[in-house]
DNA sequence: CTGCGTAATATGAACGTTCATATCGCTGAG
DNA sequence: CTCAGCGATATGAACGTTCATATTACGCAG
């Protein structure tokens, strides 16, 4: 298709009888103009609902106040549950300072860098969101040696760009832990599933820690997969054990959901006959009976830092010097017990 | 920030000693170069790593390669479940064909006609991709009025036109109350939320439907909120009717949630008291007990046809001439009992 | 060996902005 | 009365493409 054109610069020029220049000022420098030319102007554009073309002004500028975010391929059937979350959080916080997301996606047969070097070698975006960054991630690896802005959702390493934000998962689940040890456990079990993620990493380091402070005995299981049947099947070989725990720190609210299961069948009560915390707060949990222990991801603070680090590296040319570390939300509800 | 300027055509076209418009042949319109013109021009540009600059294309050609999507606004709290999987379809869909998406968002202040003129008039995007698209959805008015391409997820008006993809939740419910039915049971009741969104309504409609072609006994229920109380107070109330019913339709399997919660504080059991069907099939329907029997909707193949709907409108200019129904798929789980 | 047709490549203009600079009109010092 | 200085507005060029058209190269009929 095409003709799709509309008003032009130079259409509100001719209307208002003055020249290109005055209009772009009338926008960009309005204290350039007289005061009445001003006016006069500001009503015409109104009036014709004039808008600069964005491409012309990105050419021209080299800026496009636009932000890619390169989505993690997910599993349409089962997907991420906090995806959601993010992008609402991250859209609303790159909207208020006049910022758009870009969903960007390796074609088919195309690597994640290769995606990632088109979209800044055609200058389509100004910056990249990256989120799920392993500790060597690829991407940032590759977005550091080209020297563009990023901003990263997870730790990036000590001799890369420091623009990241993270949850302090460690301290988080020290403190779940130390809330199970208040309430007198001392055998407490830790469901991770299978897998590297620094997430991961770090939930398992926090409940070793944790463990490690107060003295309790800890105990360690995977699940091989996320699948209902397979998580019930480790859960249920936790909870046969011939020292079975009291308490179980679920690395996420995904992985509780087994517990609930495994323990209805093995007809354990949570709360009263077990323990259980976990980790993500899923808008479910709350429906859970009894409701579940969790740790709420502050989505909307870290949304707003990262756009914030963006903008910052895009605007003023400045990386930050260090990353934020931001705390996880405690959730108390009764599957801890009373 | 400035000079992140790259590779353009002319530098490649210096490096291979031929014209500009020799390059820009080797990437539209190869069959014009001689074959090892071609093959040296194309290793050049793979060498320098050439892409055309996106807006200075779009400037020309006046197409940008980019779909609005309008994010709704969600509660972060209680983010819509269905949002990651949608975005994640529809990034899928559109990639495929070459389309990026970019997330809209009204500035504080801005409605949502506004924030569609403001996109229209920069020429920011090719098309827009709606989703919750109401009755008489004023951003289909607006987008129609203003003659701009764009698909929706949701009915339109008969006067509007007809690019729109929509579940058969009516059909979708009649099968769920004919699996009620073949089971035995006659009085049925549905819950639903207040708020009269179409999908709502057609679930209700099709609940009517069911009901009066099975010659069953209906009850309606709202359920004030979306909270876990309200919504438990309210299917309490469901299940201590004196004429309890034996099924219950739940409009959305988050509603679904509140009659197990409620059910287990009644000492009822669903499978084997009370049959129980919903609508959606969150990923976590599958972890309840027993597991719920619910509807799936089709995200793929939404997600395929709204695509391919934006895009014959962009490219050819033709709106298609008549919406789109796809079917829910039933998902039977122990929920309705054996 | 000229001239013609076509294939291959080159050139100028245009897309709609903004930047750098030029011009204009006016006030007030000399 | 002249003109420096300044505020207000105008003009030309440039951003990197692609389109329309021009130019060149080449094979071949006459």
């Amino acid at each position: 298709m095409a003709a799709r054109r509309g008003i032009t610069i130079e259409d509100v020029a001719r209307a208002a009888g003055v020249s290109r220049q005055t209009i772009s000022n009338a926008l960009n420098a309005p204290q350039r103009l007289k005061p009445e030319t001003l006016e006069r102007v500001t009503r015409l554009i109104e009036e014709l609902g004039y808008r600069p073309d964005q491409s012309a002004r990105s050419l021209k500028s080299g800026t496009r106040r636009i932000i890619a975010y390169p989505t993690p391929v997910d599993d349409p059937a089962n997907p991420n549950p906090l995806m959601g979350g993010f992008l609402e959080a991250v859209v609303a916080s790159a909207g208020e300072v006049g910022y758009r997301i870009l969903l960007l996606r390796p074609r088919p047969g195309q690597s994640q860098e290769q995606a990632l070097d088109e979209v800044i070698a055609a200058r389509t975006v100004d910056a990249f969101l990256l989120s799920d960054v392993m500790r060597d991630d690829p991407r940032v690896a590759h977005l550091t040696a080209a020297g563009f802005p990023f901003a990263a959702f997870g730790r990036t390493m000590p001799d890369q760009p420091q623009s990241w934000v993270d949850v302090d998962s460690v301290q988080a689940v020290i403190e779940l832990v130390g809330l199970l040890a208040a309430r007198g456990h001392r055998r407490v079990a830790f469901l991770a599933s299978v897998g590297a993620q620094p997430w991961m990493e770090d939930r398992r380091d926090g409940f070793r820690a944790g463990v490690r402070r107060h003295g309790l005995v800890g105990q360690e299981f995977s699940a091989p997969g996320d699948g209902p049947a397979e998580l019930v099947t480790v859960t249920r070989e936790l909870l046969r054990g011939r020292n079975r725990p009291t308490a179980v720190v679920a690395a996420g609210d995904w992985l509780a959901l087994g517990v609930y299961a495994a323990a209805r069948e093995e007809g354990i009560e949570i709360g009263a006959d077990l323990a259980l915390a976990a980790f993500d707060d899923l808008p479910l949990t709350a429906f859970l009976h009894p409701a579940l222990t969790t740790v709420r991801l502050p989505l909307q603070r870290i949304a707003r830092a990262l756009i914030g680090r963006l903008i910052q590296t895009v605007e003023d040319g400045a990386t930050p010097q260090a990353g934020l570390l931001l705390p996880g939300e405690l959730v108390i509800r009764p599957s801890i017990g009373p």
